[in-house]
DNA sequence: ATGTATTTGTGCAAATTTGCACTTATGCTT
DNA sequence: AAGCATAAGTGCAAATTTGCACAAATACAT
């Protein structure tokens, strides 16, 4: 148990056990098990009795661990015992979808303004929030100390954007366009892109 | 090059190596090389090559592959080189905007079918769509030999929908639902949940 | 108290995944 | 024609990831 960089395959699944966890709780349980945990997921008991054990001792042997205790000890390792302020560039169909999900406060994110290059959306509402024009995005973004970023723009625009992002400071991206960006390593970025989803299930599929 | 099972992981980078070749052949570009696409995907060279060999001998040496043929063989390689019928459950926001979004077709897949219960919706159009009632979701599925299901909606109704899919004889779910599904296991199945990706981020940011 | 059934945390081995570095092939320049 | 630069495909070693299996700890029943 030193020091030593914990691999990103790890932090990875963590999400995973905090969102199960998460949904434990709900259902009146007080105690699971690394068994019970990885039957839900389908992942082993041992890889996620593993996993914890690289930030602590979080269980008692014989018993289990206990939920609320465990989701506060992950919560903590996420980051997410606070709540992230986020901006959301692009309010197509995808982007008021995103605006009016209710999902992301109780998690640990909230989406504090939404942006839109389009005369006819910008002043308009989405979800919330009323659109705002991406000329000042920079120093908007800068000033609110924004540091998370979701794009739900055209695949054509996401570099540009996700160049201004990062200028203003953003550290995470999450991007829904289906393409590649170039962003400082420094910068940590995610896709969401169905469509690789679906090819990665129809190569299964005779 | 024997017979043996390819990797999963190496199936889940195909599709990405597919995008990224699609957009180079918008591109005007004839030849890549596996550190040309490594660099646009962050990917190592060698990585691409041995990933690519396990299915034939797509490259000339010293010259680098083909992008369009590179295409159709990948194409081929995920069974994407036909169009998939899809069915979509959910016709709320993201729903919606999934089944308006015009990305889908010239990479494999088109909807057919947008299934919802809500009778306010039943009836209405979705993109261009016409919402069907959840209700009879089993047998129009199966006449209509449906392999394939976007499910967006909430989390508590996504398992009950899901058996009724493999009921139908569905055999990749993609899954929006922030929730693990239980479905045979030659069933496949994906998940989104952005929260996943921003958490996996913001374990990174101080 | 004692014994039994659980379940964690972990050392170690197995399995998987990655990538170096080399051989071979190709095209281009001189 | 010869030489050089480029780049695929691959054997093998390194690195990473997974999981078995066991000691230690706990709860609970008798
Ligand atoms: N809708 C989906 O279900 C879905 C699915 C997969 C991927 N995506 C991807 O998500 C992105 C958005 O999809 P969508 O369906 O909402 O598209 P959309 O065309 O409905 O919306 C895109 C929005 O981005 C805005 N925009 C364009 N350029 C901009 C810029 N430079 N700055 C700010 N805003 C800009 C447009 O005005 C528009 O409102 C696309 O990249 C798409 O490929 C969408
Ligand atoms: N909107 C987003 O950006 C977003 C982001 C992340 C995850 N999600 C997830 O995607 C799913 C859909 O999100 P949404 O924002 O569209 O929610 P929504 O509430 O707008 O839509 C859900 C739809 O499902 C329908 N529905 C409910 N039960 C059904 C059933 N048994 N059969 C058929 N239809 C049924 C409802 O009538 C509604 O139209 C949810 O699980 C949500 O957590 C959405």
């Amino acid at each position: 148990m030193c020091a030593a960089a914990i691999p990103d395959i790890i932090i990875g699944r963590l999400p995973l056990y905090l969102r199960a966890l998460s949904k434990m709780a709900t259902e009146d349980k007080e105690i699971t098990s690394s068994q019970e945990l990885g039957a839900r997921l389908g992942i082993s008991s041992a890889q996620i009795r593993k996993d914890l054990s690289q930030f602590g001792e979080f269980g008692k042997q014989g018993t289990g661990y206990n939920i609320v205790f465990l989701i506060d000890q992950l919560r903590r390792i996420l980051h997410v015992n606070q709540i992230w302020d986020v901006a959301l560039i692009g309010a197509g169909d995808l982007g008021k979808a995103i605006a009016n999900y209710g999902g992301f406060l109780n998690r640990g994110f909230q989406i504090v303004a939404v942006y839109d290059n389009d005369p006819h959306k910008v002043g308009q509402p989405a979800g919330k929030y009323i659109v705002r024009a991406t000329r000042n995005i920079v120093d908007e973004i800068i000033t609110k100390k924004i540091r998370v970023a979701m794009l739900a723009v055209p695949a054509s625009e996401a570099q540009g954007i996700a160049d201004q992002l990062v200028k203003a400071g953003i550290r995470a991206i999450l991007c829904y366009a289906p393409t590649s960006l170039k962003v400082p390593e420094d910068v940590r970025i995610q896709y969401i892109d169905p469509v690789l989803h679906l090819q990665r299930m129809t190569y299964y599929m005779p």
